[in-house]
DNA sequence: CTTTTTGCAAAACCTTTGCACAACC
DNA sequence: GGTTGTGCAAAGGTTTTGCAAAAAG
């Protein structure tokens, strides 16, 4: 639980990630703010993007392409990785799954607290 | 479909995976295989891996902590994330996910060719 | 002899960090 | 004024790559 000061730089982060529905890495989000402050700098963006992700505000996407995303959304939701563009999007069908209901369960003596699926293929506009 | 030749590095790098129930990194089985080849470079050893994972005759492991690895059983299998120390092992037992049976299915016009799993938590060790 | 593989070193890539200064409260 | 946040640049860790020499077929 770190103590926040209000920051201008961590608003315009919060505020561009709450207008997209993809899910930006922390370079395609540097990129961004930089037009209303000029010289932020990448490391301010990752330090509030870990901050804000390990607050709760936003979650931290990983999907095994050893870059970070972010989404504004932190419900939880199923997300698809196109393996031919790398796009990342949200699944809005709800894809039942087993894994949920593990939580707290223990296997060979491993104590389960969370699991992460995600779906991979083409996307649609890969596929035209 | 690359065209491949025998190489007795690589030969070496199979043979130490076999021998391997956990999942170790491209690092980890450079410092085993330098045993036996003294001179050979973590390059010669990622190029293997690669090669391998593409081939189909390893498992290239991703479970999101920015580092890959790769397990000698290619065979569909559930994997446990320690948070607390990062080992990376099998879950033996069986769990059932309804994300199997997704394959080939549409969502959203995108198309579903696979999906992947993982659980994370506190395993045996870390919990004494 | 032709093609693939290797070793080495350098580069690429993403992310984190140290530090002095600025912003916040 | 004390604390947190920023910008900059450097460093960290993992993976890839260019190239000449070696190995395989």
């Amino acid at each position: 639980m770190p103590v926040t000061k209000y920051s201008r730089q961590r608003e315009a982060i919060m505020d561009f990630l709450m207008t997209r529905r993809d899910h930006p890495t922390a370079d395609i989000v540097y990129q961004n703010v930089k037009s209303a402050f000029p010289h932020i700098s990448l490391g301010t963006v990752y330090r509030n993007l870990n901050l804000l992700a390990d607050l709760g505000r936003i979650a931290r996407i990983r999907v095994g392409d050893g870059v970070d995303r972010f989404d504004y959304n932190t419900t939880l939701h199923c997300h698809f990785v196109c393996r031919k563009c790398g796009r990342v999007m949200d699944l809005h069908t709800d894809v039942p799954s087993m894994a949920n209901g593990m939580e707290g369960r223990s296997i060979d003596g491993n104590l389960i607290e969370g699991h992460v699926t995600y779906f991979y293929g083409s996307c649609s506009r890969c596929l035209l």
